[in-house]
DNA sequence: TTTTCAAATGAACGGGCGTTCATTTAAATG
DNA sequence: CATTTAAATGAACGCCCGTTCATTTGAAAA
């Protein structure tokens, strides 16, 4: 049986990639099937076939699409002005990025391990270049005298990973909203970074 | 044939988890089969069911183990004093403590989802024992305007965060020792909470 | 030397894996 | 209505999985 409703295409692919980003976050990708794959999405696994090339490329599609939305909402951001301001646009953005896709994050950081090393050559160049942004800004504000950082490339590394672990206990119906934890990050990031402080 | 050269108990049992533990981190529980642990061993599948009663049991075993270890560790670094130094401990221990054992991190993040429901559920409070030292020594400091935190619960997890991050990218033959990561870190975390600025 | 038994073997169990492909279906085209 | 063709089926491929267990081995105990 084919084409039971209307043609497919354009809907199921979708719904294939939704459905293997659910399962490959909640068991791993290494635990899933493309069978349990195919049952949810509600057709043979043989049919995965239209819409990917293997189970592989199913995971880096994931990941490499991921890091292109995040580069290019980093860029429609279009932070200026003084180096505080920038942080706290990063600041903003990265919280607001992050919440609302939580499986795709988790899954970015877990399965990089299960890509070949091209594909994962691929995804850490783009997570470089997501980190370079933000050392950028760090090291603008220190040649500026507005942030006082031993090693900013440590800083880095330590404000994305600061920040990037919200994902790990944040739940939308929990006691603090995106905004308020935007909020609260932002003050530790400033404190954190900058050569005085703020009352 | 069996017991080639003396006799094998507490040498194959260890060798089966640091093994384990050894291919877990580098592949995920779901990609590591019970024949590629024994084969690494050097045994049969068979022989590694006198030391593990399945194979969740000997991803649960290493989890505890790393857990109970953390706790006993910072109960021994028996951390007193004024805030500020209490903190200054725990961030020093939290650092001793996770760079030796990446693989062990790695895995106590990542594969949780793997464990049973009651499994899971101890794991969860051990880590939960341990935030709230975390926490204990954030609010004694509010209390005595050490430090400056809106809220402590989220500074905890922050800075757990952002301390466990270490791991993703320290290598012992990096740019940096271990003691010049914790020093790096410990200006960070100080910056994040104190109530004043320090020259 | 003989006995004991912890430790390991190796075959077997039922089942699931990723992937391929000839075939069937039915919506869209002319 | 007749034709085309995108989309899905379902069987088959060879292979690996976690776990069990009767059997064998050989170091240590008697």
């Amino acid at each position: 049986m084919a084409r039971k409703q209307g043609s497919h295409a354009g809907i199921t692919g979708p719904r294939v990639q939704d459905t293997a980003l659910r399962l490959f976050a909640q068991h791993g990708f290494a635990a899933v099937s493309m069978r349990q794959i195919a049952a949810e999405v509600g057709v043979q696994a043989g049919a995965l076939y239209n819409y990917t090339a293997d189970k592989q490329s199913l995971l880096f599609d994931l990941l490499q699409g991921n890091m292109t939305d995040l580069m290019g909402g980093l860029d429609s951001a279009d932070l200026k002005g003084p180096p505080l301001s920038r942080l706290e646009g990063f600041t903003r953005f990265h919280i607001r990025y992050h919440l609302p896709r939580r499986d795709l994050v988790f899954l970015s950081y877990m399965e990089l391990r299960n890509l070949s090393e091209s594909n994962y050559a691929t995804i850490a160049r783009l997570r470089r270049a997501y980190e370079d942004r933000l050392e950028a800004i760090l090291l603008d504000g220190v040649a500026s005298a507005d942030f006082a950082i031993d090693d900013c490339r440590i800083a880095t590394l330590a404000l994305i990973a600061q920040l990037t672990g919200i994902t790990n206990w944040y739940r939308p119906d929990g006691r603090l909203s995106e905004e308020q934890v935007a909020e609260t990050y932002w003050g530790l990031v400033r404190r954190t970074v900058a050569a005085r402080s703020h009352a």
